[in-house]
DNA sequence: CTTGAAAAACGTGATGT
DNA sequence: ACATCACGTTTTTCAAG
């Protein structure tokens, strides 16, 4: 419980925040590139990212693949106060569907703020109606998104 | 206006949907395993790539980073209702700002949604206090993310 | 548009400082 | 913990189907 890894602080040297800076902005760099940016040799930074991972400091490698262009045109989110009992009939609702981008549990009167995409209105309508027996709900559209994806820099960096 | 990529629906076929799918497990897999796992060679992996690339299917490949494991041990979610011709400022401020990861303009009662990320409730509370000159804040603590970081499937997939 | 083969670049392991 | 070097693999490019 609690700290799984192992917290080796030189990792997070200026060079690993370097690192972790360039990897967020492009994960597919070749390793002698990261290195020339940050003044390591190639097998230093591949041995820097083996330890960062078992770290659990990185957790992977995705692709970013735009929302919209996949046809999910809408993205709203999902407030829920859960009726007695339904939360973990919510928890296991936001895993199994695929609109679900994210749940969170929070707190205050909500149980859990949801993210949702849909590919239209009816769309989200009906993962709403879904969620109606589950618990009371408050949605919101999303208009335009301004800030999303930003890279992570260190506490105080 | 809208429409910016040449939207090719041919590049969203079977193969095309299980290599998106693919690229967010693992960004770093060799072509060649790639193709194994749709049927397709080495090359024509990369040259599928390289169009969902233009098309702005894919907008790139970024290193997931564990949050917690770098400071960032809390997240909130912040809705803020701008106070008369400060919707800029908050926009300014959501940009600039480190600790917020996102920033979404929101049907409703308030104009704005913000996901924020702080190392503990003091810095949480230094950013919230920032907010406030620019606009009526309901903040909301995340006790516990349950879905987060879900793989991207095509409408209707 | 896809395939297959060649050349160039990259990742990985061993060794030494 | 990092640099250097060598080897196997991967990416890339190009000619051809």
């Amino acid at each position: 419980m609690g700290a799984k890894h192992a917290m080796d602080p030189d990792l997070l040297d200026e060079v690993g925040r370097r690192l972790l800076a360039e990897l967020q902005e492009d994960a597919r760099q070749p390793y002698a590139e990261l290195g020339r940016k940050v003044g390591l040799t190639a097998p230093a930074v591949a041995e820097r990212l083996r330890r960062m991972e078992v770290a659990g400091l990185i957790q992977g490698y995705r692709a970013q693949v735009n929302r919209s262009a996949m046809g999910w045109k809408l993205a709203a989110f999902v407030r829920i106060r859960a009726f007695p009992g339904q939360d973990s009939a919510i928890e296991r609702f936001a895993a199994d569907t695929a609109e679900v981008l994210e749940c969170h549990e929070v707190t205050g009167e909500d149980s859990y703020l949801l993210k949702i995409a849909a590919a239209n209105v009816q769309h989200l309508d009906r993962v709403i109606t879904a969620l109606a027996p589950l618990g009371a709900t408050h949605s919101v559209l999303v208009l335009s998104t301004k800030v999303e994806g930003k890279i992570l820099a260190p506490v105080g960096a």
